[in-house]
DNA sequence: GTCTATACGCGGATAGAC
DNA sequence: GTCTATCCGCGTATAGAC
């Protein structure tokens, strides 16, 4: 062979890492396989010796994300479900993350249009939403709650994304914050502690 | 004119009905000019004497659904915030809302693509949407928890979407739910009173 | 394994008849 | 106002050279 060995596993990982950004930014259906393969730095004819079909990108791209999302989920460094809680809420309904889906979960950027796939993807996408709300429900209690606060979370980001402004969408995030903040950690008076809650905590890591 | 008065207006409404539905389930990117004025009826052609782009109709498609929605939120026929609530959950965060998003709220199925529309169809959007949570801050007391309200209903329909089967999908629903009935209603017994939340209200109409 | 070249259909949008 | 016909670009996917 004329590569050397572990290329094919390397591009493809390559393959993965960019048309992901790419697809959470655009869409699934309004990225092209050609603009995907460019963000590789490869050509479409290329794209066809790793993934059968643009389908099957799909379906490795939400296996892909979903494994980094679990990861990011599993690397909070706190052991009370308070400050464990806390700094989810920080990392994850942050301004960041509104302003770069590329960089971030895939829930709020492709939920609609997984929901549209073909059962292989969805099965796929089951599989490792399933861990990650495995890890959620080891902190959080019980598989209800962490449902519920996986709902909440892409909901807001969803929603803060389609403001206009970012006032409107700080404004936003804020709202779910405060409310997870206190359905879970019972705190009424967290609103009228304004910027406390992060400086108790670790900071969280600068993206998403 | 060869065509009755009022009948650009009627085939504009017709238009919009028939293609609101088919963006809904098939996505704003996903669906072509030609697919959508067939859906109404008419031909490609037509389209052009009433909207300018398939941008224009994506943001007459915005309004036109969020009002609907409005309309929805108002005619809850509840007095009692518990009452108005509880009849909201079980309307919004329904199996008939989870299968058929063509008929259901266009925020957890066009959200993703709103978010990455151009600044006139968001701005024609938030408008909309402002008075959606207006009405739903009279109702739960302020705007914190109306934002909070809207973010988790349309995740859970979002997320309730990308599950591959029934059983999940209602599982999801349903501790949304629970979740927001507690937190809204502070019942912390009403995961113990399985369906009885139903049988005192006044039922929610069949469709979403 | 990756490239260039290409097949072929569907995308959005316009022109001109009625 | 709506139709049919059409332009042209981009979509996915494949063939064959290297």
């Amino acid at each position: 062979m004329r590569y050397p060995p572990g290329h094919k596993e390397e591009r493809r990982r390559e393959l993965l890492k960019a048309s992901g950004a790419l697809v959470k930014e655009r869409g699934f259906a309004a990225s092209g396989v050609d603009a995907l393969t460019e963000a590789a730095g490869v050509t479409s004819g290329a794209f066809y010796s790793h993934f059968t079909s643009k389908n099957d990108l799909l379906k490795a791209l939400v296996e892909s994300e979903l494994r980094a999302s679990n990861e990011r989920w599993a690397a909070n460094p706190h052991e009370t479900a308070e400050d464990w809680i806390g700094y989810e809420l920080d990392r994850y309904l942050s301004m960041s993350h509104v302003r770069h889906p590329e960089a971030g979960c895939v829930l709020p950027a492709l939920g609609a249009e997984i929901a549209r796939a073909d059962g292989e993807v969805k099965e796929a996408y089951a599989r490792e939403l399933a861990k990650g709300i495995d890890i959620l429900t080891r902190r959080l209690g019980d598989k209800d709650r962490a449902w519920a606060f996986l709902c909440q979370m892409a909901g807001a980001i969803l929603l803060a994304r389609t403001m206009p402004d970012q006032k409107s969408q700080l404004a936003l995030i804020e709202s779910s914050k405060r409310f997870l903040q206190e359905a879970f950690n019972g705190r009424s008076e967290a609103a009228s502690m304004k910027k406390a809650s992060t400086a108790k905590r670790k900071s969280p890591a600068p993206r998403q």
